[in-house]
DNA sequence: GACAACCTGACC
DNA sequence: GGTCAGGTTGTC
């Protein structure tokens, strides 16, 4: 589900919520997605590793959390396709697909909601150390990336542009909806090869991204399958798709019809007509 | 650099 | 029955 947009929405609204809270237990439903300092998973059922952890700090690289607690451990979370985090949306406890809850002193609680378990949450004993580690193994997010950098970067690779840009460590954040919208924001075909790329285009593109991912914020994200904020509701991000998913439908631009592709396995939406 | 794998569910 | 899905990792 989530990228950049998506998973900052989460951050923010967990840290209003949450920043204080003390834990009192975890438990445990699903126990590859609940993993334990020595990267094995827990057992079910009730865990009390966190018990007494205060939540410190929560912090975001490109689509990773970390949960910041004020002992210096913490926990590194990623929602991969289909991953929820949720406060107090009660409903959480008895539907299919709860995996992990967390309880607070305070009594409230964070559901680990996920279809697909292919999200986790790691404990980290240190966690700066942690985020650090990820830090180091992504590139920059696009609204701090230099363009001459962006541009080298590219330069390297015989991908295609949309390859390119998914790329977690050549650029951080971007998920096939922003992918797809900015690429055509840009006016940048996505069958392009990375490396043929002009400067001029490159900015564009790293503005359009800026573009794009700055909307999702604003709109609190796309909600075009799964993704809830940690309230539990809806972005509307979807309902102002530029090309994502608008198989057939008229180009925003132009009006002619949306293709759509297959690029390095994922979905792609492109105009021929607008898109070099 | 291409492709399968990790999983479940929705849709044709 | 088959294909597709917002992501990442590990294999050839």
């Amino acid at each position: 589900m989530p990228e950049l947009p998506e998973v900052e929405t989460i951050r923010k609204q967990l840290s209003e919520q949450l920043i204080d809270a003390e834990i009192v237990d975890v438990e445990v439903r699903v126990p590859k997605i609940f993993v334990g300092p020595t990267s094995s998973p827990t057992t079910l059922g009730v865990n009390h590793i966190l018990d007494g952890e205060v939540i410190a700090k929560i912090s975001r690289v490109g689509k990773y959390l970390f949960i910041h607690f004020s002992s210096g451990r913490g926990l590194a979370i990623h929602l991969k396709m289909t991953g929820r985090l949720v406060i107090d949306v009660h409903t959480y406890a008895t539907v299919p697909h709860t995996r992990v809850v967390i309880t607070f002193k305070n009594k409230r609680k964070i559901y680990y909601w996920d279809t697909r378990m292919f999200g986790y949450l790691h404990v980290e004993s240190n966690i700066a150390e942690a985020e650090g580690i990820v830090k180091a193994k992504l590139g920059p997010e696009p609204w701090v990336i230099d363009d001459s950098e962006f541009l080298r970067r590219l330069q390297k690779t015989g991908r295609t542009i949309k390859d390119a840009i998914l790329d977690q460590s050549l650029l951080a954040g971007v998920g096939n909806i922003y992918a797809s919208d900015g690429l055509w924001l840009a006016g940048i075909d996505p069958r392009r090869k990375a490396n043929t790329l002009k400067l001029s285009e490159v900015k564009k593109l790293r503005m359009s991204l800026c573009t794009v991912l700055e909307r999702g914020l604003a709109t609190g994200g796309a909600s075009d399958n799964s993704y809830v904020d940690a309230y539990g509701k809806r972005g509307a991000y979807q309902n102002e798709f530029l090309v994502y998913g608008r198989t057939g439908e008229p180009c925003r631009k132009c009006g002619r019809e949306l293709k759509y592709l297959k690029i390095g396995g994922r979905g792609s939406w492109v105009c021929e007509n607008c898109q070099k």
